[in-house]
DNA sequence: TCGTTCATGTAACGCGTTACATGATTGC
DNA sequence: GCAATCATGTAACGCGTTACATGAACGA
């Protein structure tokens, strides 16, 4: 077995919900709508779809005006490929979905996840905000510990970025706070987030 | 050969030209003064203590007595084996400071190069944070580009996603035009952003 | 004496990239 | 006809982690 890849799984599961794609496509798709975060290559990609079709997650689908991708391609012509999410493969995207990860997945990956909101519930959609919160939070509280304990030793610029770092955590968290709160305001359905216009405390 | 890492071992260097340490207090270094942004485990660390050792940028000492003070104010310990810069070594950091990557070297590890600041010439300081203000211009340039392309075809979740990712970048640039002028009036001096006091080095 | 922290190290794996190879289609 | 782009794929490497193995010293 190979690319148990976590991401990209996901990735691909949800785009290929919304409309069957082929791969040079997919990865386009990757780099715009979700990939201003994350880049991914076609060294990534096209493995993925191979074992994502052996689990059974997807099926591949002559392009247009072929008829067997792989036949056409040993007489000397090249059809793309196009993958269909199958069944199995939208129950298990519904799986990563719920999945409120025992590890860090949330956490590196949680631009990726967002993405997905809209094909996620309210409920998931909570707990997958809170649960970023918390970590945020977390990680707040280590940072200042460690800048209590260490304030004197460190030189005016490792300060400064320090600072600078923990500014943009609390910012993170501020945000999130607001998605919470306009998610907890009743809206049961896919759209609709916080406010248009973007004001934030200063 | 193995571990030709890049970041680590430019961090490396830069603890240790502060003052020789063993392993296990520059992974602990690691982790609180730069650390806040990376975290390296002993598996990385080692191995590139070695091959820093086979290229002569670091020597190794035994580590018992009092030659150094800060560095065997806990000894007595086990035979722990404390690292010390090189002349060769320094010489290979200076040159690693003042390289202006050809890569993304400066993008993703900007954190770690800019903790080594107190220890950077002027000039290079603002080569690397001119160049990344550049870089985070470029792509902001490109978020807007397909921002507008796309607008209307993506959700309100991704839309939020992408605004509030853009709105960080530029932040993000603003921090970086602030330090840009701070630099720029005047401070020849190794030391002294925004605010604060005092010196350590050079 | 027994668990915890200190301290060093190796092997295997994870997750992704770059570089390479191949061929088809489009536009000038 | 020839370049650029579309389209798919593989092999090798990069950079790091986790899990494992080892052992000395400290504290209760």
């Amino acid at each position: 077995m190979s690319r148990r890849s976590g991401v990209l799984e996901f990735a691909v599961l949800g785009l290929l919900r919304e409309s069957p794609m082929h791969g040079y496509e997919l990865r386009k798709r990757l780099n715009t709508s979700l990939g201003v975060f994350r880049a991914f290559s076609y060294g990534s990609l096209y493995p993925c779809l191979k074992t994502l079709v052996q689990h059974g997650w997807l099926a591949e689908e002559p392009g247009s005006d072929a008829e067997d991708p792989r036949a056409t391609a040993l007489s000397g012509r090249r059809a793309r490929i196009v993958y269909r999410l199958t069944a199995e493969g939208k129950e298990r995207f519904e799986e990563l979905l719920t999945q409120t990860g025992p590890d860090a997945w949330e956490d590196d990956n949680f631009g990726v996840r967002f993405a997905f909101f809209g094909q996620t519930s309210r409920d998931v959609r909570m707990r997958v905000l809170e649960g970023r919160r918390s970590r945020l939070e977390e990680r707040l509280a280590k940072m200042r510990a460690s800048l209590a304990r260490t304030r004197e030793k460190l030189d005016d610029y490792t300060l400064e970025l320090q600072r600078h770092g923990m500014e943009s955590v609390e910012r993170e968290v501020r945000w999130l706070n607001e998605l919470i709160e306009s998610e907890r305001e009743g809206r049961e359905r896919g759209t609709s987030p916080p406010d248009g216009s973007g004001d934030t405390t200063s």
